[in-house]
DNA sequence: TCAAAAGTGTTTTTCTTACACCCATGA
DNA sequence: TCATGGGTGTAAGAAAAACACTTTTGA
């Protein structure tokens, strides 16, 4: 259920109008809903992604949103971006940061919506993807111009973190396939942050955070000299997951 | 009016009772309350302290909490934090972080309240600063233990952000009078990191900062060689209220 | 003249950046 | 043998940390 079709079917009842004619002192404070949206990162073909869906609000007709969801009565803030994602992508071993609130009044043209954003990681290839509906799409990051709400802030605002994360925490673990060369690695980190990396420095810098191994194997299908494969020690990623040590 | 108050309000209202035993599918959306806890820091006698208020709730009977309210439906989120510390305490130019949003299905025993924590930091000694209840005290942070709900974790995770933002961003301004000694300021920033600084590195760190201008005046009523006065600039200041630039 | 803090520079270490050559592989 | 990226080390510069002595003032 989007919460597009929450919120329209929320404005429209009549119930619910009446209620808010009547402007009881108490339950007026009950006319906020509570959401969550996801700005879940992917990446492929060298580009930072994500994923996004087609707004059906009349008034952002052709645009796209995030994907979000009113935070159920008996479920924690958290747990709500889990469900989002776990109902969108099939994905549930996955961490979500919590990024920023947003509860502009206008910020949602049909209710008052305050929405809490989260970033996640997730691998687009992962065989356990499992993408629910065919509105949804993943679009470069550098693309996005316009979107529904206020989601092309959020999105920015994710970013910003997201970057500031990234060389402290093994976060993007999820983007790419357990095993990979550090030359993928540094192509992922140079998606993020927009700006090309020194390879040496870059290759000390990671090796000094201790979150790979090394491999006995190499790169196959390479049109040149094969990398050493590596993948990220469970010990990094699971601290990363958790509580980003 | 106290958070307390209208949740308890809420909670015993048979009208919102009913309302929520009919589970219509669209009302129940609307059973999450929005609140806003502010973090008021200041400072005195060299500590770092925090405006706290008597918690009325029976749950609660001994212990302090933080300052918060409900967000009205025609507020932005950021007005209703503005609006708690303008009715607390009279100040009104003061600039306010969001920190973080927490919403555990559990953390209110009253009903379900997300709350999103910003921090603010005020002078004590402003002759603005007004006061509006005995029941609000300042508590140095470092002697805080148990609090109402979850307002223990909000402290430490406003504390947090504080520390990582008083070395990029002049935000402590509004903790020393309009005049201070480098010797005060270093002071306050050890109280705040809650570890002592070398002074030369730390004036070093200040001057490239170019927060400050030095004045031609010297302290006064000190036993010892009076140090130079400095002041923030405005423009520094203005920046960090409006975007930490 | 003493106590207390002001004021000030240099050295060391650490981190960051810039930079170039030979190597292994497949086409 | 060529094109492509793999793999590696060092020197210079910038930032952070450690550290001590002289000066000014009031008591």
């Amino acid at each position: 259920m989007y919460i597009e079709h929450i919120v329209k079917a929320m404005t429209n009842n009549p119930l619910l109008k009446s209620a808010a004619v009547e402007k009881s002192s108490h339950l007026e404070y009950f006319n906020i809903a509570v959401s969550v949206d996801c700005v879940i990162f992917g990446y492929e073909d060298k580009e930072l992604k994500v994923l996004l869906i087609q707004s059906d609000l009349e008034e952002f007709s052709g645009l796209y949103s995030l994907l979000g969801d009113l935070v159920k009565p008996d479920e924690d803030l958290d747990a709500a971006s889990y469900r989002v994602l776990k109902d969108r992508t099939g994905l549930d071993d996955v961490f979500l940061q919590q990024v920023h609130t947003f509860g502009s009044v206008n910020r949602h043209p049909s209710g008052r919506v305050v929405s809490t954003a989260y970033y996640s990681l997730v691998d687009i290839n992962s065989h356990k993807l499992n993408i629910d509906s065919n509105d949804l799409h993943w679009h470069a990051v550098k693309g996005i111009k316009k979107l529904a709400f206020d989601h092309k802030q959020i999105i920015d605002t994710c970013i910003k973190m997201l970057r500031e994360q990234i060389m402290e925490h093994p976060v993007v673990h999820n983007l790419l396939p357990e095993k990979f060369s550090l030359r993928a690695l540094q192509e992922l980190y140079e998606a993020i942050l927009g700006t090309p990396l020194d390879r040496r420095n870059f290759r000390k810098k990671i090796a000094l955070k201790s979150w790979l191994s090394e491999l006995d194997e190499l790169e196959e299908d390479v049109t040149h000299r094969p990398g050493k494969l590596h993948k990220f020690k469970t010990k990094a990623v699971k601290s990363a997951v958790s509580k980003k040590g």
